[in-house]
DNA sequence: GGTTGTTGTGGTATCGCTACCATGCGGACT
DNA sequence: AGTCCGCATGGTAGCGATACCACAACAACC
């Protein structure tokens, strides 16, 4: 008897309660709340859990208190270092706040977001974490509707709820200028399809027009990137390359695929192609020659992300803070 | 009116139902069983879903029907791009069929299974997923009596249930002899210290052994491996190669720092240092030189493992197809 | 000593949905 | 024509927990 069917193993609060002869509510509350129950009553109920190997239902449990302690999130992929440390530091601060993060991957297909957030929300997220600060109006319409604190990460703009992100315009201005302080005069940017290399793209193409440099190249892979296409397009780029030229990556995967092609041809980095990656992967540390990338900490966009979503949990009021720019920086390496 | 604290949009079946002039049980047959409505009354109810913005509520029906269509899964990490690879595929077949996967990262410390488990099977998942095929007494004992199908992935071994994996101490043992066919006489290993990279450096070591090679080294590094792990590897083994020398690494990115280091120190590759990876990354195949590595289908294995557990969910009994071990294969490349 | 307040525990209603059984209807059979 | 069957739909009773209020026991106060 007990071993209900899909039931883990059957037990019930009630069966607990029994077991240490109290009520249901207070093994609720030894559960939750053990800091309103006698330390001995707490114990006692602790041994009958132990004992029927009592696991609590969190399905009824959300259902009656309206809260699932569960905090949804998309992103595009988890194949990406840079999403692999922020969804790490994400999950890991709820966890020790007592959540679990509903991961689901949206790809870099835009149709699919209005869906995942639909299953995700049938969860009943006591909030959700967004990649990028573009969304549709049902996807708008049915957080409003939810009620429910959201973050958006990894971009800048007028955010739904909270934001914490960067300006990726900014980021390729910034690696521009830092090319131009180099006194470079012909330039060349490879990005990924997606909207937020495409944004750091624009940004360095505006800045080197700006300064009457000359973009001998800017063509657009798929997305995600890839080591494979940062080679191709270098090789179709090498006609371009007589003279000197700086080149700007969206991902460190095309800017050390840039590398390597240009080292099979004997195209000589730094001093005939400059290049500079973003994401601050290991590989650009780690290779040989290390290269020049622009880092932003995204473990801290995860933590902080977090922190906020937790901090509206625990009601505090959306604030002036609900907004928050993580900096970026170029670390310098060998290729520049 | 209606917007209940933290409930999406406060809608409930029975304003759809109220809505759509039909009974709550016949909007609950429209969304789940549809074949069962005829089609004017599942247009005229979703149309009221539609027009109301209706979010059913996922928790309350898991509760009711003690199915919750979540599937829990466990992985070390998903900053190795075989577990991303493999995350990816048994997620995408898994939500085609209409469930949710909730994914936990164990790390590679050991004691966090338990607790990871437990509050995993707090949500009820309708299956669950776990890496490896070492389970301490305590997961065990849980996942017995949650009675519910269990796959393990990635290893070899006798089952909790099922089995989708691979015998990695086979995978070294066939990496020696492959360098053992190519006439070498002194190898090295650089292993990882979790279980799986254990027990290939094991079978590689061992077949070595019983055909009279020379072990010159076999350092254990940190898990996961990183490529600065590799570089430092090499550098300790470099008094060590002035002959020729067979290196087996058990991941890709050891192979690519070992790699790179020795064309810092001028060692050749493969002349007097032949490598071998393991992962197939595309950093073996994309860089310069490409590097020889084991292929396991990453992606297959998580797609196996999904459809064994769905099987299951549809009612299939436990059978002999339970354990799958999937076949790996050596790429050769410019590094041996 | 009676009132008030505090603390620990228990009882009841309910969260939103689906399982199960009941019902009514029309068509196919004998 | 009467019976039976199948199909679409509806009513009721729970799923297993927690919110809310009630209450008993005891301490502290005037």
């Amino acid at each position: 008897m007990g071993s209900g069917r899909g039931a883990t193993g059957g037990v019930r609060i009630a069966d607990v309660a029994a077991a240490a002869g109290v009520a249901p509510m207070t093994v609720s509350r030894v559960i939750n709340t053990p800091e309103r129950v006698t330390a001995e009553t707490a114990a006692r109920v602790r041994a009958a859990i132990a004992r029927l190997g009592y696991v609590p239902n969190l399905v009824a449990g959300g259902l009656s208190s309206r809260r699932s302690r569960i905090i949804a999130a998309i992103v595009p992929t988890i194949a990406h270092p840079m999403f692999t440390a922020l969804v790490d530091s994400f999950t890991e601060t709820l966890r020790d706040a007592g959540y679990q993060v509903m991961l689901s991957l949206s790809g870099y297909a835009a149709g699919r977001e209005d869906e995942l957030v639909r299953a995700l929300l049938g969860r009943r997220p006591d909030g959700i974490l967004l990649t990028g600060a573009e969304h549709g109006p049902a996807t708008r319409q049915m957080l409003a509707e939810a009620a429910i604190p959201v973050v958006e990460i990894f971009d800048t703009g007028a955010p739904i709820d909270m934001l914490v992100g960067f300006d990726h315009a900014a980021i390729g201005a910034a690696v521009a200028t830092y090319f131009l302080e180099k006194t470079h005069k012909r330039f060349a940017v490879f990005a990924a399809g997606d909207t937020r290399a495409l944004a750091r793209r624009r940004g360095f193409a505006e800045r080197v027009a700006r300064a009457g440099g000359v973009l001998i190249g800017d063509p657009i892979v798929g997305a995600p990137s890839t080591i494979a296409a940062g080679r191709d397009a270098l090789r179709a780029l090498l006609p371009s390359l007589k003279e000197r030229t700086a080149l700007f990556c969206s991902s460190d995967l095309l800017a050390f695929g840039a590398i390597v092609e240009a080292g099979v041809h004997g195209v000589d980095v730094p001093g005939r192609l400059a290049v500079c990656g973003f994401g601050d992967f290991e590989l650009g540390a780690a290779s040989e020659p290390a290269f020049t990338t622009v880092t932003v900490e995204a473990g801290r966009i995860g933590r902080d992300a977090a922190e906020m979503l937790l901090a509206r949990l625990r009601g505090a009021s959306p604030a002036v803070a609900d907004v928050v720019h993580v900096p970026f920086r170029i670390v310098e390496r060998a290729s520049t």
